[in-house]
DNA sequence: AATTAGCACTCTAAAAAAGGGGTTGACAAA
DNA sequence: TTTGTCAACCCCTTTTTTAGAGTGCTAATT
């Protein structure tokens, strides 16, 4: 009788989980003993692999959908996989420079930088791809400008420290001339550059009570803004999901109702909203950049069948949004993620290069 | 031995051709002589209602997918009850009042009014909504400005006549004080202010060859403005479109099929633009307000199965948009096209809002 | 002429039955 | 500890049955 060194054990079962998770993958078909000795472990029977297999079932690692007949992994599984079996992937030189060029063409022509990215994931994963930005609420402003268009009606534009650009119509009762306008926004931006969205309302707040003399005869409009600027709407978290479509592809008809359930989900907005939203205070706080949520590991018991790969963006210290895809549990999660990794780390070289010095305005030339 | 006048005859065809029509839309199965003869038309038998069918059937009106088992209407089936056999449903005031109110919250509380009446539009059909706005080119300016955000970097924001605003970082080599932009950005829009994005351009372009002196060391910015003007993307059309989710509702698992490739078409946009750009177009030029396409009348085989119900959407005398629902070829045409007829009305009173008289600038108070 | 009743036929959708393939657990042997 | 073997199991697929509904036709009726 032979006596097998635990490591020498530990590493075969170790081979067969990850043989069986990508054999899941690949066939979508549960994975049975015999299989595994005709392609991974040829050196064994599959007497053996039973043997192993069932201790694994009993860790909670496999399990059967039905009495006989192969084994697939458990959400457990998965998540050994991503943390231990999965040999972190580089993506390819040639890879990166083609993504690299595409993401350039088309985050320069477009202004909305957020949809392309999210289209580029969706199209590169094959599955949804996604982009959310924090609330503004928490992000610093870079400037706040109004664009006079008739007596009594501008355009108030924001522009935050990471490039998004907000912009919502302002109506005052007070006619207001626009170089009365021009002052009031150089005032403004004086005191609010670099300050977060709620500490700029406070200040303004101050000075509208105060009767700041620089605030005289346009408090009517600046009150205006800043109600506008409480909205929960203006200051509100932004999300884009592109390519749903995406995972229907290579979907049976079995998964129909999950995938339903999700579309649900995603189109409500309101909770997957809050379901990033949590992940992105997660990774701010453990400083982690990737998260892999698998199966049930998502607080919505919609995505039980899904696994969100994703990665925050952070401009200077803060994190602002969070980018990733969502895709099917079995996925190919080594190639996942390091797309995601990749176009989270374009996307955060492109806001970071917004935040610039800016410079002194002056009335005159 | 009685002879039927042709009026009663055709009367007669009708009701059994509503009667099909509608049961179909109701039920999805196919409808059978019998299940006349004892809902509709009580007062004939099987039989006869058999042989009408026959000729319906012979004219090109239904259809039956198997040798015996019940008729489903045909597109022209479709068309004709569209045409003639619907009676234009009014909205119940108070459902109107409802749905006033709930336009007036969305829209107000959110900058963008495109995506939340895309919304509305899919939450109150029970189908996908959609909104499309006509490329930026073709609609008048109401004001292009520059906001300063570094030495070098500005971003450039544009309002259309009919309240779309656009933004786009501008970058440059010259240095230029915001000052000097302020002179630019008036000089720009008095020459520009109601003319087309084309126009303009083409105004500019004179402006700056001929060496105009308020052009005098911002050439660079202005040529770097026009540039980004003339990116397709800049000028692009929009689409919006939401709850492709609910079109999985109320459908079973036979038009998977159908509903993937629509799906795929849809994110895939290009082609569904242009096939909405064609309809703008056509609308434009029969001067109709709503539009009915059902099933392959849409250019796009991929929507073979689909109706898509729109209304355009003027702003003065152009047509600048449309909106409409995309749904199953088996849809409550009345109710939905009550609803786009409505929302389509809201949405173009909310746009035609925006074009104020513009006013003087001045420099100085 | 127009409608109806009756009938044989067709076809589908749902239910039931049969077959095949692959898997499992158990146990004895190596 | 591993292996070979085997009965039992269960799913998936295909085939067969069955029931039901609809049709077209013809002859009878109004």
């Amino acid at each position: 009788m032979r006596i097998l060194k635990p490591e020498v054990a530990k590493a075969r079962k170790e081979k067969i989980l990850r043989w069986v998770v990508q054999q899941y993958v690949e066939t979508r078909r549960p994975v049975g003993s015999q299989m595994i000795a005709e392609g991974a472990l040829k050196d064994v029977s599959s007497a053996t692999i039973r043997n192993i297999m069932a201790e694994l079932e009993e860790e909670g690692y496999l399990y059967q959908p039905h009495t006989s007949g192969g084994r697939i992994p458990t959400d457990k599984a998965y998540r050994y996989y991503v943390d231990y079996l999965a040999n972190v992937q580089k993506m390819a030189a040639k890879e990166r420079a083609q993504i690299e060029q595409q993401y350039d063409a088309r985050v320069n022509e477009v202004d909305n930088m957020l949809v392309q990215t999210s289209r580029l994931l969706a199209m590169l994963s094959g599955a949804a791809g996604f982009v959310y930005t924090a609330q503004v609420e928490d992000q610093r402003i870079q400037r706040l400008d109004f664009i006079p268009l008739a007596p009594g009606m501008m355009l108030a534009v924001l522009v935050t420290e990471s490039g998004a650009v907000k912009h919502w119509p302002v109506r005052s009762n007070t006619l207001i001339n626009p170089a009365r306008l021009r002052l009031l926004s150089r005032f403004i931006n004086e005191e609010i550059q670099g300050r977060t969205l709620a500490e700029a309302r406070q200040i303004l707040w101050q000075y509208i009570h105060s009767g700041h003399r620089e605030l005289a005869g346009v408090a009517d409009v600046a009150t205006q803004v800043l109600k506008d600027m409480e909205r929960p709407q203006t200051g509100g978290d932004e999300l884009h999901v592109e390519g749903i479509g995406r995972l229907l592809e290579n979907t049976t008809e079995e998964d129909y109702e999950d995938l339903k359930q999700m579309m649900r989900v995603v189109e409500e907005r309101e909770r997957f909203s809050n379901l990033l939203n949590e992940k992105m205070a997660d990774m701010d706080r453990s400083q982690k950049k990737l998260n892999v949520s698998i199966g049930s590991e998502n607080e919505l018991k919609e995505l039980k069948n899904l696994s969100i790969v994703s990665t925050a963006c952070r401009v200077g210290d803060r994190t602002v949004g969070m980018l990733g895809i969502i895709g099917p549990k079995h996925m190919e999660y080594t190639r996942v993620m390091a797309l995601v990794n990749f176009i989270g780390s374009l996307l955060e070289a492109s806001m970071n290069n917004w935040s610039a010095l800016p410079f002194e305005d002056s009335e005159n030339e």
